[in-house]
DNA sequence: TGCTCACCTTGACCATGATCAAGTGTGGCG
DNA sequence: CGCCACACTTGATCATGGTCAAGGTGAGCA
């Protein structure tokens, strides 16, 4: 199991400063609402599990991850966001995760009655956050095939060819995240991870600058790794 | 790996017989909309990865299971679907995963036009479509953490309980699938499952009466045994 | 009643990835 | 510029679960 960096070492934020004054974001390319910009510092949380729902978030800058924690302490990892991308989405009233800043990051919070509102307005509104959830539902069936049919080596490569789409660059990555925040979302070690990576660079599939910038050296070389 | 039951081998089910007479299917407490249940086989085919999204579906009686295969043959299951369960609603246009009944099924299509339609003309209908994706989103995200976190006996306990609250009985379930459909929902194999099952009886936290049937030896006795 | 096939169980062995335990950078900061 | 802490890597060993290979069991049917 993965140390865990203790929340209470690190700042909470988990409401909006008083008197803020209000952004308007863009929550689709159609679809704007007002909210606020706030930083988040380092590994400071956004929400916590068991916190009543309250906001949407968009990740205006940085990096974000969902958490979970089980009794025992083990931790997995639900999901990273990264710049424009929007999270926070949950059905019910209170959280069943927590949310974290991986790196210092600015975040947007919108209040859940200003998205509610949008949605009575405006038809495309409705449709808007229909569609983040069915993303995020895709997203998390991925995972599931992910974490249950794919070897280590699999599940790495898989995980850095998201990370390249996602981040806009095809053939290069900077990882805002540790090796243990990686191997709580596959469902591996930090060990494994490790190994994982330098056997990868062996082979040729990649390139390190420092352990967070790898150069991807294209073609199916990845896969081929895996 | 297990074992795969060739789809060609069993009948196909991807369109309502042509004829068919229009039922009432209630998709909600207060929704219904007009749609046909279909008699499905045991191992039939009801949509398969890439068919264009057409219906929306309901287990009358009976189960299915979603599932997933990898170009080399591995097989995944995304869900089990039990009678009075809502399945089939992907955000795209074309399906991703194919589904079967796991036994002799009735199944009720509606079309999706049939519930797009009821979403505009009540305010209601979205929000049980919302609901419907909102509860898929919680299930994929558990299912993830089952995978990614748990030991095989955890997996199998999980499983089990799961089993035992949607199929409504508290202390005693009919497995209406294999131990290879449930491999390949746990991501085990089909000796690992027979085998923790085994042990869990040995430990007395169930009895079976068959393969299929299991009795629970209430309190926390399987939660012992994870 | 007994045959058959599919499904399940069990056993022996193996490999992937976890665990335990040192090291080795390297970025931040005095 | 050099120290320190933390993150990462590497190695040795272990255990969980996978693989391969027989057997058992029971529902359906002649």
């Amino acid at each position: 199991m993965a140390t865990l960096a203790m929340q209470d070492d690190y700042q909470t934020i988990r409401a909006v400063p008083a008197g803020a004054g209000l952004d308007l974001i863009r929550l689709a390319p159609e679809v704007v609402a007002h909210g606020t910009i706030v930083p988040v510092a380092r590994e400071a949380a956004i929400f916590v599990q068991e916190d009543e729902v309250a906001h949407v978030y968009k990740v205006v800058s940085g990096a974000v991850r969902v958490t979970r924690l089980l009794t025992d302490g083990r931790r997995h990892i639900v999901a990273f966001y990264f710049a424009g991308e929007l999270f926070g989405l949950e059905a019910g009233d209170t959280h069943q995760f927590s949310a974290e800043a991986v790196v210092a990051s600015r975040i947007a919070f919108v209040r859940r009655s200003a998205v509610a509102t949008e949605a009575e307005n405006s038809d495309s509104a409705i449709w808007v956050v229909w569609r983040l959830m069915a993303k995020e539902l895709a997203r998390a069936q991925e995972h599931a095939l992910v974490l249950g049919r794919l070897s280590a080596a699999e599940k790495v490569s898989a995980f850095l060819r998201d990370m390249a789409v996602r981040t806009g660059c095809n053939n290069a990555i900077d990882l805002p995240m540790s090796r243990t925040d990686i191997a709580d979302y596959l469902g591996l070690t930090i060990e494994t991870v490790s190994r994982t990576l330098t056997l990868m660079e062996r082979q040729g599939a990649i390139r390190f600058s420092g352990a967070r910038h790898i150069d991807l050296q294209g073609g199916r070389s990845l896969a081929r790794v895996a």
